[in-house]
Parts: C-alpha cells; structure tokens; sequence
RNA sequence: GGGCCUGUAGCUCAAUGGUUAGAGCAGGGGACUCAUAAUCCCUUGGUUGGGGGUUCGAAUCCCUCCAGGCCUACCA
C-alpha cells in the first residue's frame, strides 16, 4: 500500500493555448489534493504536459521554430495559467524531460525483451498533406478520398506493433472484477462494451522520416514511439517507477497505484481504459496495482452569443482575471456533477458567486462580525446555555454538513461537497432572522442569550471556512483570518467549540465583493 | 452499422421500485434593519418527452417511438 495519496491529470498537449477544459480537470484534481490534505492525509499531485508529436512538429514548422521551442513555449502559458489558479501540484510531468525519455525506452526495451512488440509492414493509403495511413472511414461518399486529404499515395511501410489484442480476455476479467475502476459506472459499461469489440494490435512507432519529434525506440533507431505510449508513461515516468536511486524523482512504492487518473471523457477509450491497463499488465504489474480512473465530463459552449463582443472568453485566464479566481474555481466546481457534461455560462457563473458566495456566506460573516464588534466588542463568550435552535445548530446542522461533505467528497462528488457547506451558512442566517440579535442587544436580561448566538454563528462560520477550503483556498483563509482564527485549516478542526472563552474576533471587510453584469448594450 | 448517456417546474439539477416527485435560482406576496440593495418567511409553477407493458405500487424495470448529445474514429 502506498503511503501517500497519488493523483493525477491528464497531460495536456502543447499545440494550443489551455481552454476551460484543462483549467476544469486541473482545479478539480487540484481540489481532490487539497481535500486528502484537509483530511490530515500526505498527498502527491502530478500533472504537465504531453510535448511530443506530429502536430506540436507541424506547428513548429509552420512558425519557425524548432518542436522543442514550440513546446515550450506553449507549455509557458499552461504554467502560468496553474500559478494564476492556484493549482498547486507537487509533480511535473513534461514529457521532453530525460528522465522521462529513460523511462519510456527502458519500459519500450523490457516488452521487446519479452517477445511483446513485433514488427510488420503495413500497406495502404497514405495521406502526403496530413502525413498520415487513411482507412476506409476516410472515404467519401463516392468511395473516394476527398481532396482534403491532397495527394493519395497508396505505400507499404514497416512499423513496430504491441500485441494489445493478447490481453483482451485479461482486461475484460479485470473490468468485471473491478467495479471500482471507472467512475462514473455508466462508462465502466462503455468501456467493456468497446473492449469485447478490440481486435488487432497497437502500432506503437512512427519512422522517423514521417516524424521525428519523439522518443527514439530503444531498439531500432529509424523510429519515435507512437504518442499515447509516450504520454501514458508519464503517471509512472515521473512517479519514480525505473528510476535510478539519485534521480529526483519520488519514491515509486510509496505513490503507486494512484488512488486515480482524473481524465476526459473523450481519452477514456481506447487510450487509458485499454492501452493503459494493458501496458502496465504487459510490464508486470498486478492486477491490484492498476490504478482507478475518473472520468470527469466537458464543459460545452452553448451559447455561442456571448463571445461577440468580449471575444474568446472561455479563455480561462481572462475569466479568472476578470471574475477573480475565486468565482472561476467556486464556479467549475459548484456549476457541473463529477463526470456529467455541464452548459457553461457567465451569466450562472455571476449568479451562483452572488447568491452562494456574497449574500449568503459574506454576508453572514459580514453581518455577524459587525454584530459582535457593535454589542460585545469583539469578544466572543462560550457558556453553556444552549436554547434549541442553538444546540440544534451545534449539534445536528454542522455535523451534518461536515459528514454530508466528507461523503461527497470521498465520492468525488465536489458539487455536492459545496451545497452542504452552503446549506450550514443558509442556516447561519435564519439563525440570525429568528433569534434577531439586534433585539437581543437592547434587553439587558437577553445579554447571555446574545453572547451565545454570536458564538454559534461564529463557530459554525469556522466550520464552513474549513470545508470551502480544497475548492477556495484563499476565501477560506479570508474567512479564517477574519475570525481571527491562526491555526491552518483541517478538517479535524470542523468540530464543534474550538473557539475558546474570550476569543477576539477580526474587523469585517467584505471577501466577496458582488460581481455586476455587463452594461446592457442595445441592439 | 454497433454501443453509451440525457430528456423531471421558466432555468440549473435532486429523488435504493415505496408517504403527497423535491432543492436553489427566476416569478408573486410579505417581514426585518445586524449586514455586501444583503437576509428571512410564505407562495405560484409538474400528464416526470410520447405510447404500451410488468407490479399491490413506476420518474425509476421492460418494449417501442421521438428529440438532443457522445463514443466507436490521436487534442481537457
């Protein structure tokens, strides 16, 4: 058993700026890693990029620069996008990394080693313009190859090949044996629904005089390895597996198996549900040391209106410049279920950070602060009085929510984590319309009933910072350093009655500011 | 062609085959003044896409049709 809990992404492919997508996988594995934190938990996290390819080769060329360049220079802009998030993984995988490459050969060099990889001419159709074989499927209706595929030449080629169709009966008895290895379930049954079908092996090479920018099989130096080989390797290339003792890189037995693979929905067949499972099978590695994967769903872009006028804003670093980081992440994790496709839209981004984050939780530590600076200057009292509504607060609507989140989360299910925390701030606030402390501040013989509704509201404000905490670090700590509460948010601390008797409170100073909509502009 | 998912209130979504299908937002009415024009209470709104079937009982299971989306087929 690993001693730490390993997650990681899928690596993203340098040949574009990152859209809302990347930024939605990377915040929400990076809320996955700061909950097992929160949860007292050591936790590594990996993510990075896949640089290799004929496409980041294809757009070098077109710009004028070198593969290498180009790579880098477009993985520039995801590092900086996971600064502006506050992504904060522990792991970077880039895939032109040596250690990586060293990896990848030694795994390439052991299947060879072990009869695993074959090589076999292929004849066919051979796009000139795209640089690649065509099938069947790439025939118009005529029967024909389109002229946007330019020139056709029909080509015999040698390549190397893994024997992928071998395991097919092994993966489909490690899927039945292993509910637990896709999430959702309903694309488990996808994926063994595509791996009863699987026939044929994998091409796992390119020549290197169609493509050179890649990793040079180990064995025969005419070719790079085909992609997917290369980039899959990352979860185990950059988590110490092969390494030599005074690499850098982490200890393999203490990370492996990740606990998941936080994926796409779109790199579930046939790459990570069937080649991974495969490859690693194929290495050696136990059916127990396969690791999980989580499959989260895409953002679509309905409304293609909204674009007209700010230009491409689901760039996701302009809506985290322009909405404030805090509304972009309390957003992507609070608008989508865990592995469902969700609509994405300003307008609900604007409205759920209003209503959820300014006029409910703000204003609540808004509101309850300047009450207990107006009537007790601050100070907090903790007697033991509890009224109904209070111990009710204290004694089922936090606890509640506390377990309700930790259920959620363990489950992956971030939205549902949210509501719960939303759901004990609502109750914060009909705590203060019914026991309406600003009546309570005017009869003196209420004095001990005041101290002790200012106290529950601040407590179970403190609890509710705790739990915004994996996805809204920065709020979270606002919230904490508000209640002037100095101890580093952990989930053991989500109990009730850690503030102590005396206990002064910070000035209030609103955290969410509202966002306003757009001015109107008339057609 | 094969497979998967979705369809529930105006919107976004809940609901192990089991009370009268529920929340939030939006809409309507009211209350309050501690607060970021915030909050709280009440309330309107449903032939659960259509049709058949199984069952004591169906949003849920089966059949069928309709609509939308996805995978199959290298970019989260």
């Amino acid at each position: 058993m690993p001693d730490c809990t390993f997650f990681t992404t899928a690596i993203d492919y340098t040949n574009a700026a990152p859209h809302i997508g990347h930024a939605y996988e990377k915040v929400l594995t990076d809320v996955f890693a700061r909950f097992e934190k929160l949860s007292g938990r050591s936790v590594y996290f990996l993510t990075g990029v896949d640089q290799h390819g004929q496409k980041v080769q294809q757009s070098a060329e077109k710009e004028g620069l070198s593969p290498l360049d180009f790579a880098q220079q477009c993985t520039v802009k995801f590092l900086a996008l996971w600064q502006q998030l506050g992504v904060q993984y522990d792991g970077w995988a880039a895939t032109t990394d040596p250690l990586h490459k060293q990896a990848v050969q030694r795994i390439l060099q052991q299947l060879f080693n072990s009869g695993k990889l074959y090589k076999q001419a292929h004849r066919g159709f051979y796009s000139v313009r795209q640089e690649q074989f065509l099938t069947d499927k790439d025939r118009n209706e005529s029967g024909a190859f389109g002229p946007e595929w330019g020139e056709v030449v029909e080509l015999e080629e040698e390549n190397w090949y893994f024997r992928l169709s071998e395991y097919r009966d092994w993966l489909l008895g490690f899927i039945d044996s292993h509910e637990h290895f896709v999430t959702p379930a309903f694309r488990r049954v996808e994926l063994r629904n595509a791996v009863e079908k699987l026939s044929g092996d994998l091409c796992i090479s390119r020549p290197k005089s169609r493509l050179s920018w890649g990793i040079e099989l180990p064995f025969d130096a005419g070719f790079v390895t085909y992609v997917w080989f290369d980039a899959l390797i990352n979860y185990v290339s950059f988590s110490g597996y092969l390494a030599d003792p005074d690499s850098g890189l982490p200890c393999f037995e203490s990370l492996w198996p990740a606990k998941a693979h936080v994926i796409g929905k779109d790199i579930l067949i046939p790459a990570h549900g069937v080649y991974w499972p495969i490859m690693l099978h194929a290495i050696g590695f136990s059916d127990d040391h396969i690791p999980n994967l989580l499959v989260h769903g895409w953002w679509n872009i309905s409304g293609a209106k909204m674009s007209k006028s700010t230009g491409n804003v689901i760039d996701p670093a302009a809506l985290a410049t322009h909405y404030g980081v805090t509304a972009l992440r309390y957003y992507l994790m609070a608008d989508i279920s865990t592995g469902k496709d969700a609509d994405f839209s300003e307008e609900r981004l604007r409205i759920r950070f209003n209503d959820e984050l300014a006029n409910n939780v703000g204003n609540l530590l808004n509101r309850t602060l300047n009450m207990a600076h107006r009537y007790r200057a601050g100070v907090l009292r903790k007697l033991e009085s509890p009224d109904a509504d209070l111990s009710q607060l204290a004694l089922h609507d936090a606890p509640k929510a506390v377990a309700t989140y930790t259920d959620a989360m363990a489950h992956y299910q971030v939205d549902a984590a949210l509501d719960a925390a939303i759901q004990l701030a609502r109750a914060c606030n009909q705590l203060i319309e019914s026991s309406a402390p600003w009546k309570l501040a005017k009869d003196p013989a209420q004095a001990e009933r005041l101290d002790a509704v200012l106290y529950h509201l601040a407590e179970a404000i403190r609890i509710v910072a705790i739990l915004l905490n994996p996805v809204l670090p920065d709020a979270s700590l606002g919230i904490l350093a508000q209640l002037a509460v100095a101890t580093a948010p952990s989930l053991q601390d989500a109990v009730w009655g850690r503030m102590e008797d005396g206990h002064l409170l910070g000035p209030p100073v609103p955290l969410f500011p509202r966002l306003e909509p757009p001015p109107v502009v008339a057609d």
